[in-house]
DNA sequence: AACAAGAGAGACCGATTGGTCTACTTATAG
DNA sequence: CTATAAGTAGACCAATCGGTCTCTCTTGTT
């Protein structure tokens, strides 16, 4: 492993188990081994190795996430399988993408306000919302097949949101059972 | 307004807009102009100040959600007038909740671990989660009604992180025709 | 009038932050 | 062989962090 890809792999454990801000840059240069030098050569800063974690997450999720619904088939047959991927990530049935803490970008986006973060965050949701749409707009009309997709995002947002802070780990199993009813 | 009301206040805008670790005690106090002596004089440090202004949100959050509810009815009626009150809150027409940034409760939770704000955060969902099985054991079975306020939890928590990280203001009322399916 | 308490201004503290720099070692490629 | 780049160790920097302390002023109580 390079150590750029060592850096990154090590910050984005770090920052999604204790928080962005909370993780400072010799913390990450002690679980490393990495000298500083070494990690200002590949990263001009702090907020640059943030972003080449976001960027990181993002690739690893959505492979993920992608590759699940791919093989259980397409339609709607795939975005329920979503619902079935979240469950096996609440429970920590899903190694590549570390004990569930709840979803790193929405953690990330509530550390910032108004910055690159905040943007990339933001790309991160819209690119599965425009997955999930294309899984629906041969079911139905392209105007429904977007509503209905961000309809699934509320359901996706909301399990992962009411696993984590309320503890709730079987709340992908009532996601998909409200999943089930909106596609009918 | 008494300085330590004036703190917790000030303290909340600062955290909820930028962020817990990304506000300092000096842009507190710079902000408030109370004096650094003052402060530590009714909080005992950041943490205390912290716990304080969580439950101040607790407050004020749950006295504006439970008197919508209950100025909508009793049973289903109350718990369908949650996602009207959450599209007023995303559509900045609840003042004494400030501007729309989220759950500051989700957020805060992302800023910790095995802390005590983490149970602070817990321990507000369970009250909401409490609040809306009340009003569905009246129509239902006790077992059921728990069973309806953690889907409906879902379906808030889904609403509020979509309309905050993806910008879908109108995530609400998707919210809410999934509950009316849900409860029917 | 006397006095204790609350509050303000801000100097000060050690620790830590993100970030730079020098000096030295390795490793690879022409 | 040699030149270039990658990496290490760690001293060093100004700025900021949360927190303490002294000194002064104001306020209300008796």
């Amino acid at each position: 492993m390079t150590k750029p890809d060592l850096l990154i792999h090590t910050a984005f454990k770090l920052f999604y188990e204790q928080g962005i801000h909370a993780v400072g840059i010799n913390t990450i240069l002690n679980e490393t081994g990495v000298a500083k030098k070494t990690l200002y050569h590949h990263f001009s800063s702090k907020e640059a190795l943030v972003e080449a974690v976001l960027k990181y997450r993002d690739h690893i999720f959505m492979d993920w996430l992608t590759s699940r619904m791919l093989a259980a088939g397409e339609g709607k047959a795939a975005v329920l399988a979503i619902f079935d991927a979240l469950d096996d990530w609440f429970h920590n049935q899903v190694p590549e993408l570390l004990p569930f803490k709840g979803c790193f970008f929405v953690k990330a986006n509530g550390e910032f306000s108004n910055h690159a973060v905040n943007a990339l965050c933001l790309r991160h949701k819209h690119n599965i919302t425009s997955f999930i749409q294309a899984n629906l707009v041969n079911s139905t009309s392209a105007l429904h097949a977007a509503e209905l997709a961000q309809s699934i995002s509320v359901l996706k947002e909301g399990a992962i949101a009411q696993a984590y802070v309320a503890g709730d780990l079987e709340a992908a199993k009532r996601a998909k059972a409200m999943a089930v009813a909106l596609l009918g």
